[in-house]
Formats: structure tokens, C-alpha cells, sequence
DNA sequence: CTGAAAGCGCTTACAG
DNA sequence: CTGAAAGCGCTTACAG
């Protein structure tokens, strides 16, 4: 391996016999250097394969150019797996900071972590984007310290007035009234929802309102509701509960795809059919969703304009415009779950 | 928003009323710091929130304590999507870089990007790890000029002495061997290959050579090989070409799991059934693979391990040591696909 | 154990 | 249009 040695402004500035400050105005394309002069410099820099080094250019400019994606995993969750739909921003994210000239750093947290601390204020990123929780209402107290901090960030969520920071999510009540609504139309009447609909989840708390609503308005009030984490385990095992209380059903609502994946196996284990005699929907469009049998009927969120607006609000919020929340719109996703083709 | 007002390390010296070179000791927990000044410092520190700045510590120790993980599409593929076989070596590759102690830059890259010089050259990052190339050929050239650069890269694929730069990955002709096999027990005997087996892609012809194998081991010379890159879409298209071609066919090794996936829906839009009248195969286990109907029987690939030593290798390339490239087995993941529960 | 000083490699206000 | 100089905030060799 040949020894690395990096050319520095100076080494330029000696071969091309100017000073090193008309280097680094040339190579900023600075207009008060003579266009031969600055052609020359280039080329100079080229055959040296000179590169700015970030770090002093970051120091003296006292920014970074780069931003950092914080993913907070569901404590519980396998820690192989990262949940579909965060990954399915990542991509989003990363590609418009790249479009942005934003470099990206990305990193897994834990709530026990001194996260709130790490990135910006050490200069290694200008501005952070924040993705799921875990626990919202401990989630919300490291916001409120980012936020004192100073600290320039967006998140991933429901946007809330007497919540700390930006936030920029979809429309989760809404998707919650769709999909329900679906199932009313199909001519389900007998409905529970499978997810936790406390504020530690504020996400499922607002499909459940929407769910909630939905039946209200055609005078069902009866209904049942079993907490469950997003994982395929945690639905298979609120599916089995709501089976052992012997209620009359025929559609559960899930708060995810992954808690729908866990109620169907839980019902096909009981030798009960979905969706014949059960219809089940999930929510956020998971790759899988399009291979399960049946195939979920879910709620899409545009995931990919999600990643793009994040990254454009928190560059805003960096140059210090004045920046809004929004509010996505959802949209329904009719496959085989909710039994749409019996009819 | 409160205007941020970043602490120094004069800041802390002046309140502890020392110097900044002793400030810079203690928090660096140098021994060479009285015990009790060094808790005074530290104390201080934490009261004015301070944190080393990175660029200023970075430029003065010529080190980053950063990785860059270089992320190659398959330039035909849909930009929303990225290859959920990376997708599952990015959770690992994150995991394993914290631990280590260093940050992640994540970054997607086009051959037709000036890649090969953005990170490690401008100082961002102290290592590159490579996954995916689409095109390996040019890519080759690409890794040469990293190399004499004396940039430090560690890449996910097969190791060649003929090609630059340190490889680990999976042993694909194994994989490919291993499924084939399993097919030939079940009693199958007319085989075709689908992915693309030159050198534009290694590892599928390293899968498709372990195919080979196989076959002949058992004296079987006959069999077909279509192209196809690892998207559904090929694999459908790839199927009805060979469905035309009228040969008879009882199994189908695929090179990916996405490809067995088109392949079992063009067959099942003709009417044949998998595995009763065709066994398919594919590679990856990705997520979808255990949702599919029929179930896939595939190669699984240990990504968590694979990113840890990434990771690992990585570091060591870094701080000058020595490092081997690395074969990782494989394991064969029996479901429907292939038919075994037909027996 | 501590401090004064040099220097990492840039960008940019200042002077010409 | 160009150069000399200051300074971003650290780390660390040197001197005591």
C-alpha cells in the first residue's frame, strides 16, 4: 500500500507561484480571482489530487455540512432488525442531503444514551433528524433539552404544539378513519384495534382516534382495543387475548403491519380465516405487506417525499428561516385482508 | 430558540483557573492531571455543557474517528428501494461502529460519482466500507485507483488476489452448491439458472458455478442459464423467456431471492404450480422471503456477523495492522419453495 | 503535575 | 486581483 501523503493549500499555492490564500479563493470559485490564474490553480489541484481538508475548512467556518439521522428502535425489538419503515426513510434521507450537499451521519440510540448531546454539539453536525422513540413521554423530555440547546432538529412524528421541536408526519387520524371506514363499507361491523393507544405512542394514538371516530359516526360504540408494541410477536399475542375474552368479531384493526403479520398467524393457528371470517388491516405498507397471505390491505405513508421534506425543513431551520410543521396525507392500500374481493 | 452559545475550553479554564492545555488533559482523562483538578474540570465541563469540538480535535490529531459506509445501487433498480440484503448489513455495520467508538457517514453512491475520492481524501472519514457495485467491471477501476491512493477500504464480496483492496463475504459457491444439492435429493433433475453468470457480476457467477457443480457431480451436463439482474421484474421476464424456449423443467435456482420472486409469479401466471410442477429457489432470506407463497427455500447469508467484520477489519486496516479476507459460510433455509414437504 | 507555545489546514477581513 | 496575517478550537511536545 503506497504512503498516503495529502497535498496541502500551501503545496499548491508553491507550484503555481501565487499565495495560498488566492488557492482557497480559486478553488471556492471565488469571483476575485483572474479566471487564468483560478484554471490554473484547478489544474494544479487536480494533477495533486488535492482535496479540502473538511476539518480545518468545518473549523474555520464553524459548520459541518452534515447532517445526523438519530434512529431510536423500539426497546423491545430484535436488535437485528430495524423496523421496515424507518428503513424505507433512510433511503429518502439520505439521498436528498446528498442532493442538498449535506453529508449524513447515521446512528442507532437507545433512550439510555446521552444522545440529545452528541452531534451537534460537538460540531459534527449541523442539524438532526430524529426517527421513532420507543417511549414517547421519556422521548419528549430529551426533546425539551435539545431545545434549550438550541440544537437544530426535526422529527418524524405528529406535530403538536406543546411538544418541543418541529415535527413532520402523516396523517395518522386520517389513515385510522380510511381504513376503518373500508371495513365499515365491506359490511364489518364488529371491531377491535390491536395497539397501544396511550401517549407513549402518539402515532397510534391518533389511527386509534381515527378508528374510533370512523365507527362513531354510524353509532358504533362498542368496540375493543388490546395494547400491543409493533412487532409480529406482540400482535400474535394480543390476538390470542382478544380470542380467549370469546367476543364477537369480524375486523381488527392494527396499529402496523408487523402487529397485523402477528394477528393473522395467531388466527390461522386457531384455524380461523382471514379474511372470511376475521378481516384484518395493518398500517404502513411494509415491503412484506405485498407477499403476506393474505395480502394486507394497510395504509401507505409517501415515505419517500417524508425523507425529502425532513431534510429540506431541517436545512431551512440551519440557515435559520422560519420553518412550518405538515401534516402528510395518507393513502389506502386495498389487497386481500379486508376482504374486499368477497364481495 | 435560544441563540447557542458554545462553551471553549478557555471558557472552563478561566472558571477553574487553570490553564487550557490542563483543561484539555483532564477531559482527555490524561494521568498526568492532578485527580482533584481533573474533577473540578470535569464538573465544570458538565455545568457549561461543553463538548470537545471534533473539527478542532480532528484537525489537530489528522484522524476522524469516522467510517464511511459506501452504499452502490444497482443502477436499474427503483430509487425508493434499496437492496433489502444491505439494508439488513446496514443495521450491523451501524451497531458495530459505535461500539467501536467511531461515527457512520452513509452515503449512496452511482458509478458515475467522483466517489473514490470524496471521504477518506477530504479527511470526513478514516476507512471506506464498499457494498454493492452494479457494474463490476467498472467498478474495478475504481477500487484500483482507491488503492494507489492508499486509501483504507474494506468491501463486502468475493476476495480475489487479482482484484483491489480487502474482500469478505459469503462463500456463494458453497450457497449455490448447498441448494442445488438439496434439490437433487428431492428428486429434481431438470434445472435452470437464473441471474446474470459473468464477471460483471461475482457473486452470482460464484452461485452459479456451485449450480454447476452440483449438477455434474451427479453427471447431470444439461441444464439452462438464463441473465437477470436482482429485481423482480427480471426474474419475470427471465421465466417466460425460458417458459418459451418449451424445455422441460422441474427446478429453478435463482441467483437472488428477488428474482426467485418474479419467477414465481410468472409461473404462477401460467398456471404451473411451485414447487409441484417447478421447485424455485433464491438467495438472501431476505425479510419477504418467509411471506411469499409458496414460502421460499433460500441461502441465508450471516449479514450480522458480515457487518461486525466489516467493521472490525476495517479499524485494523486503520491503525496499521495486518488483516486476512474472510469466507463466511452459509446456510441453507428450507421452506416451501423447493418442495420438500411434498415427500 | 502545570503552563506557554506551536501548529493542524483551512477561510476571510484587511491592506494594497 | 493578490498577499500577509489572524484565528477557528483543539492536542501535545517542550520546559519547568
Amino acid at each position: 500500500m503506497s504512503i498516503k501523503v495529502r497535498a496541502t493549500s500551501f503545496d499548491i499555492a508553491h507550484k503555481a507561484g501565487v499565495s495560498q490564500s488566492t488557492v482557497s479563493r480559486a478553488l471556492r470559485d471565488s469571483p476575485l480571482v483572474n479566471p487564468e490564474t483560478r484554471e490554473k490553480i484547478k489544474q494544479i489541484a487536480l494533477e495533486l489530487n488535492y482535496k479540502v481538508d473538511k476539518n480545518a475548512s468545518n473549523l474555520r467556518q464553524q459548520q459541518s455540512r452534515t447532517l445526523a439521522l438519530l434512529l431510536f428502535e423500539d426497546p423491545t425489538s430484535d436488535d437485528s432488525l430495524i423496523n421496515p419503515f424507518f428503513l424505507s426513510m433512510l433511503g429518502s434521507i439520505t439521498r436528498a442531503s446528498a442532493l442538498a450537499g449535506y453529508d449524513l451521519l447515521v446512528s442507532f440510540q437507545n433512550l439510555s444514551d446521552d444522545w440529545h448531546a452528541d452531534f451537534e454539539d460537538t460540531n459534527k453536525a449541523d442539524g438532526l433528524i430524529l426517527l421513532g422513540y420507543g417511549d414517547f413521554v421519556e422521548y419528549r423530555d430529551k426533546l425539551k433539552k435539545l431545545e434549550e440547546q438550541g440544537t437544530h432538529f426535526v422529527r418524524w412524528g405528529a406535530h403538536d404544539v406543546a411538544h418541543p421541536g418541529l415535527a413532520i408526519g402523516s396523517d395518522n387520524f386520517q389513515g385510522g378513519f380510511d381504513i376503518t371506514h373500508h371495513l365499515l363499507i365491506l359490511g364489518r361491523r364488529q371491531f377491535a384495534f390491536v395497539g397501544g393507544a396511550d401517549n407513549r405512542s402518539p402515532e397510534f394514538m391518533n389511527r386509534y382516534l381515527g378508528f374510533k371516530d370512523a365507527l362513531n359516526r354510524v353509532g358504533i360504540q362498542d368496540f375493543r382495543q388490546l395494547d400491543a408494541i409493533s412487532t409480529e410477536a406482540s400482535g400474535y399475542e394480543a390476538s390470542n387475548a382478544l380470542l380467549a375474552e370469546n367476543s364477537k368479531l369480524d375486523a381488527i384493526v392494527c396499529a402496523s403491519d408487523l402487529i397485523a403479520l402477528g394477528v393473522i398467524q395467531a388466527l390461522h393457528d386457531k384455524g380461523i380465516r382471514v379474511p372470511e371470517d376475521i378481516a384484518v388491516v395493518g398500517y404502513d405498507n411494509i415491503p412484506v405487506s405485498g407477499f403476506s397471505s393474505p395480502k394486507l390491505t394497510t395504509v401507505q405513508q409517501n415515505t419517500k417525499a417524508a425523507g425529502q421534506i425532513l431534510v429540506d425543513k431541517l436545512i431551512k431551520l440551519i440557515s435559520g428561516k422560519s420553518v412550518e410543521p405538515m401534516l402528510m396525507p395518507v393513502e389506502l392500500v386495498v389487497r386481500e385482508s379486508c376482504g374486499a374481493d368477497m364481495n
